[in-house]
DNA sequence: CCACTAACGCAAAATATTCGCGTTAGTGGG
DNA sequence: CCCACTAACGCGAATATTTTGCGTTAGTGG
């Protein structure tokens, strides 16, 4: 994330340590135990590094986040663009409406950088890629904004703001406002 | 916020110092300076108190966010539904624009507790008493749901996920969507 | 191979947090 | 009104954390 100066060698190993740090102690440990000494320990670097190149835990969990939140690759392609989205879409809620999922998000609007806009552009730019899929495909054109706002913004907006689950014929009945269903 | 057993006398006093002495930093310092050692000296009380009381700063802060985000009345009544949805919606977005109102609610979503959960019924009972009062009018009835998963949540995510200013233009048409404007 | 310097390690100093214990002051019963 | 009870607070010691100065290490570019 960092767009530091010096990108080799030591200072992307000692990301990555911290990172996998983060992620082993954010799987084992209680989160009140999530601590920058714990974290440094666990790493194998010093306090000092982690308080000078991430500032607070609250970015570096930001960071840390971001990274996991960041798309290993394009949506699955089931042939439709209705299809696509629904199947990215069960996927996401499915990861994100775990409480560590859940906790994820709130840790990237957590912090004082351009994390949130990062992840926001990591959402439409999968969008994006379905949109044009089905472009290509001859499909009428999928308007992206009203997806995020219509589709992915309440979803977000009931992860952020309440426990319970998701209610999958709730969203599905969002998307269907969006894109109506297939065949 | 806290359901304390004994809610009375001096509880309320410390609790009322402390609130205000949170608002009072929250304008004159920077946020890195808003230390519960901090707040403590200028509420007149010991830090330790705060730290039993609320746990941690992050739980306070959300505390206070939630009792400044509680609705003090009734949205103005416009005399119509669209009327009174589009004056409040100004009015929330105004308030929730600004940085200091920015960070408020992400205080409110790093928090602990009930928070979040709070924020979302003070918002869904505002839209309830506009669309009671629709209905006492004789006016179709106002999908409380629609409004608030297609109006404000996408208000919530922009607010959130981007710096951006909000486009009154757009959000009106989130709003045409659910509520035909009056004729 | 060398000069340059970003990034790190270390340890001391400054701050913040936790905890035990005595005290204060609401609360409820007589 | 008075008293017993105890939640909530104050204080200070003990811990834990964050910050900072300075020497060292190791990428980077010539």
């Amino acid at each position: 994330m960092k767009e530091s100066l010096r990108p080799g060698g030591r200072s992307a190993r000692v990301q990555a340590a911290v990172h996998a740090a983060v992620r082993d102690l954010l799987r084992d440990r209680a989160r009140s135990e999530l601590t920058i000494p714990a974290i440094a320990t666990r790493a194998g670097v010093t306090p000092s590094t982690l308080y000078r190149r991430w500032g607070s835990l609250q970015d570096l969990l930001a960071d840390v986040a971001v990274e996991r939140m960041r798309p290993e690759g394009d949506p699955d392609d089931t042939g439709s663009v209705r299809g696509d989205l629904e199947e990215w879409l069960e996927q996401y809620i499915e990861e994100m409406t775990s409480v560590p999922g859940r906790a994820m998000t709130r840790d990237v609007l957590g912090c004082t950088g351009a994390a949130p806009r990062q992840c926001a552009a990591f959402l439409r730019r999968q969008i994006e890629v379905i949109a044009a899929r089905g472009a290509a495909r001859g499909e009428p054109a999928l308007d992206v904004d009203a997806v995020v706002d219509l589709v992915v913004a309440p979803v977000m907006y009931r992860l952020l703001f309440d426990t319970a689950p998701v209610d999958p014929a709730w969203w599905r009945g969002l998307l269907a406002r969006v894109v109506p269903p297939a065949g």
